[in-house]
Formats: structure tokens, sequence, C-alpha cells
DNA sequence: TTGTAGGCGTTATCAG
DNA sequence: CTGATAACGCCTACAA
């Protein structure tokens, strides 16, 4: 089927062991031979067969991917396509190959990094999601298999290679943005309290308004799903209670979209009424009514990082464990203001 | 290292092409051995790899997925985690893994579809867009490669296996949902015109209208990048026409909602002064103020059976050419009424 | 500098 | 029903 190695060798009049050196571009063959074998290769339209080198090498050159659950509502995140584009673009400069697995429950997604890794079909893994209490994360750092977490692992942070932005400092940023321009009830809308960013973003709002020396209220946050639906609920909770809030941290910018569009359906003005601010600045960010202010949290930058990371990791078996952090900044649009003096109404 | 097919059978005491065939499951092996090697496979926590397997079988159990220019901004559309999250399924329930490739050039891509088809990565390919004159669809046509496209391939319609909409249909309907409003100036909004969808819906668009009689004016089709900005510059173009359009047919639903944003900025009212409908139906489409209309194209289905298409072919070599269609349906919400009297005015 | 031979972990073909 | 044995296509000592 197929042209083989062996056929190279054939018309190159070499053996296949030399044809092979050529292809590992092999310093001890003669500039000759290897013109001669080229030529060969050239003529018979031969591509290595990855599998048998894979073999042969013990080495895929391929990364695998584990996805959250594809049923989940962060699934549908723009932060994805985002990373998968920053993974791509470092896999394609070392040319690594990309292997994903992606499952509707924790186990089907569990075992397809068993697949993946016992099956010898990836060199390492780099993880898109960050959670407590992962198994899969435990089950690899049992074996010691190479992986690399895009986000911050919920324990043995020290020992686990991550890329990740400084989520406490981010929120914290942002809620001292918002206390800067005069805010003092501010409450915080955060998602999936499963995921470690979530965690972090809410305790960097609350020390904030501790440094603040803002009274901390309880039902000033609340949490629910990342997207759609979840946004609107969150509002109608806090703009039932007695004193409700002159401003908002949300913990993701489609979240915050859909917050927009509920004020406004209920006739509260952003940012005259209320200010909002968003995470990870995507696209849809600056088509919002208003244009939402978001922290741009570099996703490019998490998922190329990840992977340059996880390749030196593979590539260097006492690679030293790596922590990264990339840097995220406020951008500033139009949905704060400073606070209005009249409390918000729902109509 | 891993423990192989060889320590099995020598715990089981039996040869290793015994454990093979249990592996496989195959019938004519005794009911006591395989109970016997099972029970060692457990002991020693065996599990099968998948690049000798590969090697040995020539097949990789693998599918590729070939996505856009990672820089594209469609790339970007929330289309691509919904089909992705379809081919999953589909893959899973065959034990299939995904293997994937992007790239920011055409050529990087091409490139990378040549690594998995002559590297034997994969058994075949998914072409998750649809575009004039791809080389990638040359390629694999001339090698006989088992492929199937998601979308209408722009030629060789009969002789390439797909999964589409019918989307000069769907376009077709939802012009005539419009004219049943009552409207007659009505604009087309197209994305990328090398993507084979935008033709199908322009056409539909313009089928539906010649139907209805309604003169047919040039000024009324613009194309626009599918995403952001694009939205904006169509709609001033549209707006300042002598005789602005009462009604906009979006191709794409977040160009759809960075239009409606663009609207209500200049003080336009939607559906009021306006109607908009958009395609896709994604998840936003609901949060958008107004609920957009929109035609759902079931991105989920399309993944899920090109996959499944996907691997029939692959499983079966002689297996004839399948086109398939997926449904679609108009979901109305609020960003469509009976045209006003009065013009939209610029304010 | 190049060739020979064995091995990577499975599957598949033949015998038995 | 089960056991040898030869592929699968490439890599890598070891030899020459």
């Amino acid at each position: 089927m197929g042209v083989t190695i062996k056929d190279v060798a054939k018309l190159a009049k070499v053996a296949p062991s030399t044809v092979s050196r050529v292809i590992a571009n092999n310093p001890r063959i003669s500039e000759k031979t290897k013109q001669k074998v080229r030529a060969a290769m050239e003529q018979l339209g031969y591509h290595p067969n990855f599998i048998a080198r894979s073999l042969a090498s013990q080495s895929t050159q391929a990364i695998g991917l584990v996805m959250p659950s594809s049923t989940d509502v962060v699934f549908q995140n723009p932060f994805f396509p985002t990373v998968l584009r920053g993974i791509s673009e470092a896999a394609h400069e070392r040319q690594y190959a990309l292997h994903m697995t992606t499952g509707k429950t924790e186990e089907e997604i569990y075992d397809g990094v068993i697949q993946m890794v016992q099956g010898r079909r990836v060199d390492g893994l780099v993880l898109l999601y960050s959670k407590v209490e992962d198994p899969v994360l435990n089950y690899l750092q049992d074996r010691d298999f190479p992986f690399v977490v895009v986000g911050k692992p919920f324990k043995h942070e020290e020992t686990i290679s991550h890329v990740d932005n400084d989520n406490f400092r981010a929120a914290k940023d942002v809620t001292n943005y918002l206390l800067q321009l005069g805010h003092e009830q501010i409450a915080f809308v955060g998602g999936n309290v499963n995921l470690v960013v979530t965690v972090d973003r809410v305790l960097g709002y609350e020390k904030a308004l501790r440094e603040a020396k803002i009274p901390f209220r309880n039902e000033y946050i609340v949490h629910e799903k990342f997207l759609k639906e979840g946004g609107q609920e969150a509002v109608r909770e806090l703009l039932l209670l007695d004193k409700p809030p002159t401003a908002l941290v949300v913990a993701d910018d489609l979240m915050a979209i859909g917050i927009l569009n509920t004020l406004t359906e209920l006739g509260i003005q952003v940012p005259e009424d209320i200010s909002v601010v968003g995470f990870n600045n995507v696209l849809l960010a600056e088509m919002s009514r208003p244009p939402l202010t978001s922290v741009d949290i570099n996703i490019f930058d998490l998922g190329y990082h990840a992977t340059k990371t996880l390749i030196q990791l593979v590539e260097n078996p006492n690679e030293p464990v790596k922590r990264m952090i990339v840097s995220h900044r406020i951008i500033k649009r139009s949905s704060c203001s400073i606070p209005s003096l009249k409390r918000p109404i729902m109509s």
C-alpha cells in the first residue's frame, strides 16, 4: 500500500537504516547520500508512518487535551476556542499533534484519559480546567505522567506544573476599581463553585472589600451557572435585597452579558443605576450594550504557555515543576460609572 | 515499563496470541481461559497499547478533525464547541478517539492533514467547514481517503459524503416569514463568501424574493465578516440607502447580535423599526435584547451524523456515498414584527 | 559513514 | 480451542 522506508532504501540503493538516519537528519550521514535518499523519498512521495515510528521510539509527538464535561455549560464558553488556538500554536511550533477526549460524565472523561495514557497515544496532557478533587489529576500524579493544568490546581499547587492567571489579584483589582469609583455596595456573581477559578475570584473580591473596610455581606455573593439563565436568577435575587448592590463583579463575561440584558429588561440602566464588570474579555464583551468592562486574562497565552511547558516536560524528563502566571488587565468600557444616588428599582 | 500482553500471557500460563484473542473477545476461546486471562489482566493492571495495535491492525480507531483557520473569526463561533460535542458523542459511542489539526494558514492546515493521512494517524476525517476550491478536499478525493464534510461541498456534491442543512431552503423559509409579516424591503447580510453556507443562504433569500415578485436590489446584499464589527459596517451601509430595509436576514447569529447592538446604539428600535433574523440559534440568541429570532440548524446533529457516517465509511470500505440533510426550524423570538410605517432614521 | 539484526507490542495466519 | 511464528514500519545498538 503505502511507500515505506524500504522502498526508499531500495530506490536509493542504501540500507533502510540509512534512510531512517536521513529522516532524523543524523549528522554522520554524508551529504551525498542524504541528497540521494531525499531524492528517492521525493520521487516516491514517501511520508513516514507515525504509528510505526511511535512504536519504535516510544514517543508519539502528540499531546492530549482534557476538556471539561461536554454537557457542562462552560464547554460553550468562547474560552475554549481561544485556549485551543494558543495550544495548537505552541504544539504546531514543535510539531506536536493534538489528541482529544471529551465526555459527558466525569467517568467518561476519566476513561478517556486512561485510554490516552495507558494506550500510549500521547506523550503528555493539558488539562483545560481545574476543579476541586479531580480524579484525573490524582491518577496522573500517581503514575507520574507528564501534564500541565490550565488554571490553578486545587491542591499540591507546588508540585504540579500549571499556567494560570492571578485570579485572586484580578478580582481584587477589579473590585478596587469599583471602590475607587465610589461604590460600596458591591456584589459578586460567581459560577460553578467546584472550579478553582471561581473560588479564587470570590476570595480576591472579599479581600478588596476587607481592605477597604467595607462590611462584608453574605447576601452579596451568589453563585450561579456560568451561562444563560444563570445570570438572570442571580440578578433577581440581588435586586430583591433590602439594600441592593450598586455594582456587580461577575466571574464570567457571558454571565455578565446575560445580566446586562436582564437589567435592561427590568428597566435598570447600566451603568447609571448599576455598574457591571466581567471576566475574560471575550469577543462579545465589546459588542454588548453597553460595551462591557472586563478583565482580559490573555486566554490565548494561557493555552500557549501551558503547551510550551508541557513539551519541555515531555522532552526533558527531569524538568522541574513550572508555575507560570499570565498577566491580566482591566479593559475599561462603558458598563461602569460612579454610583447613582437613587437606588435601582425593579420596574 | 508498561505491562504487555506477554506478561499477561505468562501469568495466565497461555500464549500471547491467546491473550490477544481474549482482548478481541474471540468466540473460539473457551470461557474458562477467558476468565483466567481476564483475571491476569486485572491483576497486572494491563491496558492494551494502542500504538502497537494500530501498527499491526492497520487501523487507529481515531478520526481526524479538520478545523478552519484558527485565525479566522469563524473559529470563535459557538458553532464549533457544539459540533464538537456531536462529533465526540458519536465517536465515543463507537470507541473512536479524536485527533486534531488546526493551523493559521491554509497551508499549515493542509500540511496537518497530510501528516494525519500519510502518517496513518487516523482512519478518516471530518471536515468542519466547506469552502470553495479547497485543496484539502481535492487531496482526500485523489487519495480516496475516507472523509465526510460538515456542510455542502462546493462541487462534486454527489460523490462526497456530507451532512448539511438545507440552507437554501432555510434562508428561503425565513425570508418568507418576513414577507408574510408584510416586509418588502428585506436585506441580506452574509459572511465570508468563500463559505458554501453563505452562498446557499443568499440564494435561498433571493429565491424567496423572486417568488414573491419583489424586485431584487443589489444594494440589499452585503457581505461582511461573520463576527464583530462586521455587523456594524453592514448596518451603516444599509441604513444610508435611499430606501433602507425594514427587515434583515443575517447569515449568522453573532453577526445578528452585533447588528442588534448597533441598531440600539443608533436609536433604532428592534423590532419596531426594523426586524432581524439570524441563523444557528446559538445560546446567546435567547439572551440578546430583544431575544433574537433565529433558524435553529441542529448543530449538534450535524457533528453527530457526520461522524456516524464517517465511521461507517471507515469500517465498510465499499459503503456508498451518503448525503444527509439535517432539519432546521425557525425559532421565533422577539426580533421580528410587522413593518413600521415610518422609515428607520439614523439618529 | 553505512549495513545488519533485533526489538517495540499487537494482530493474524497456520498448524496442531 | 490454542500455540508458534511472521508480519506491521521504523529505530538503534553493534558491526563493519
